[in-house]
DNA sequence: CTGTTAGCGCGTTCAT
DNA sequence: ATGAACGCGCTAACAG
């Protein structure tokens, strides 16, 4: 590929100024026709492309936008809710001529938020946050930082900042109805750690379902949201602490999938034995055996709000926090048994 | 946050010249040692981080490497192979002070290599390109641009060029083997499309067994190697063109777990009517019903090596192309019935 | 409508 | 050992 070319060398090429040129470029006005048409000719000839580190430089935007998650250290299970997350929201970024900067970070690298170098460095524009599991003083300290936040399935109790969720309390409501409206009446619910949005949400939805029927709450806080946990948690919970019980609404379809394993080595059968249901609708929820019941969040319609919103607060940064909740529809397959 | 201080800044507040602490940021000879901790305890003091457009203006790094793969249309299988892999090469990029700017790139998008602003705009210092089914002309385009490329999983049949892969054609040959030995001989291969590295390679391994042990070839060359192709094409053969195999290797796990997933709806049991092994050993692998007999990959090697090879090169382009092929190992669960 | 000029914040000569 | 001056490539304010 031939040298790139500088503003000043297609400018002395032209016999114009740097000036025009940028003009030019960034469509504005301020030049004839004539000159206009020479010089977009010439820029699609030479191929120009502006350096990105000088007009970073210039303008104090770099086109970037970093995409942060949590790594977990159990089995990945999340995985697809993660590549689809991630590969909407940079194609969707792309298209606005946006960059993703992608980082995943422990617990640890959270903790010294001050280390983030982006930060500092000025290496992006704006930060969306991924994901429940994440410290609130790690998304205060970014937010502190001056760029906008967007946080993705996640919502801080204490303090405003914009945030995109679906419905996850009255989704995990309408499923747990569901089991309720077919007999059910001792149900299980596997909740993640207290304080992660959505596991508190999605346990309130339960809760709600079970309070309008009059049946007894059944909660057991798992120490993560894992096929590990699930597995765990439900074979302590089946062979001690509630063995009376006949279907299991699992805060996320990862838990489910993992209780659907452990059921599976412990000989009950599901849906015959025990009624099992999800949240998120992974892909895998449409794989396992049984086919999972869910509830759909709709991420890509997730993504896309994020995004607009992070590119407005761009624009305006006063904007006033906003919450965006997406809808949610609950998909019936073959483990709660209807 | 208080405002971001600049070098000049810096140096007023500590009456030295910006040449001596840019000196003592890059770690640079010619400060005595009075000064330089002098100078040093202020940047801590005052959390000084140089603006990286600056830098990259000024140096051409840009410290920022693209990840790229291609993004499929079906339903996403190899989730956890991505995030894995992009997971784990982020964070040994950011070990070594470099930021990952990920994308996924669908066909179209790959045609007009041209668009891809960063490769102009200089916005990157390199290429990971990731996965097989990546056209040609797309990875000769990058390499030309005269930034290092490393391709992962992948390799170019005509051109050298520096690439990261697993035991592709001797993992294939193992897993078959393994079936042979356990009595099969009517065994069929499902394969992706022709011309795809990894696709070619596995199936030269499947070939070589099957050449070895005097039995005859079955393959069927499907037009993806996802979950839906494999139920497809493994329907069609057992319905009519291979109604008499005992055994089906996949070319990879989601094709496996596709042919397990239609098995279940044709009534065929795994292992006792047919035998499954797959490819890659994703976490759903695991998960399975029965759980997938495979051939594991250890992408985090093949990630650490991807990423020291693009550093070395990045520090001296000038290298000679290498390519460099991790070992697999066998594992075996359940659906090979052993 | 167009060109000249002055930085953006940094690293790197070249003097001292 | 230190500092002054220059320029990386671009945009924007000011002249003309």
């Amino acid at each position: 590929m031939a040298e790139r070319l500088s503003l000043q060398e297609l400018a002395d090429e032209l016999n114009v100024s740097t000036s025009t040129i940028s003009r030019v470029m960034n469509d504005k006005p301020g030049v004839g026709e004539k000159t206009r048409n020479r010089v977009l000719k010439a820029i699609k000839k030479y191929n120009y492309v502006s350096n990105s580190s000088a007009r970073s430089l210039k303008t104090s935007k770099t086109g970037n936008i970093a995409l942060l998650s949590r790594k977990r250290k159990e089995r990945l299970i999340s995985a697809d809710y993660f590549q689809r997350s991630i590969i909407y929201i940079e194609r969707e970024l792309r298209k606005r001529s946006y960059h993703t900067i992608a980082m995943s970070l422990d617990d640890e690298e959270m903790e010294n938020s001050s280390d983030l170098l982006m930060l500092k460095e000025k290496r992006v524009d704006g930060f969306i946050i991924r994901g429940p599991a994440i410290k609130p003083k790690f998304i205060l300290d970014l937010k502190n930082s001056g760029l906008p936040v967007v946080l993705f399935g996640n919502e801080l109790k204490q303090t405003e900042i914009d945030c995109v969720v679906c419905q996850d309390r009255k989704g995990t409501y309408n499923i747990t109805k569901h089991l309720i409206e077919h007999g059910h009446k001792k149900i299980l619910f596997l909740s993640g750690p207290e304080g992660w949005y959505t596991t508190d949400e999605r346990k309130a939805g339960y809760s709600d379902a079970l309070k309008e029927a009059g049946l007894t709450s059944r909660i057991i806080n798992m120490t993560d949201t894992t096929i590990d946990t699930g597995k765990t948690f439900f074979k302590e919970a089946i062979k001690n602490t509630h063995p009376e019980i006949t279907a299991v609404v699992a805060v996320n379809d990862s838990t489910a999938i993992g209780v659907l394993d452990e059921a599976r080595c412990l000989g009950i059968k599901v849906p015959e034995d025990i009624a099992v249901v999800g949240f998120d609708d992974i892909t895998w929820a449409s794989l396992s055996y049984p086919p999972l019941t869910t509830v759909h969040a709709f991420l890509e319609e997730m993504g896309k709000i994020t995004i607009s919103r992070l590119l407005d607060l761009l624009e305006d940064p006063n904007l006033h926090p906003a919450k965006h909740i997406i809808t949610t529809s609950l998909v019936i397959r073959k483990s709660c048994g209807c």
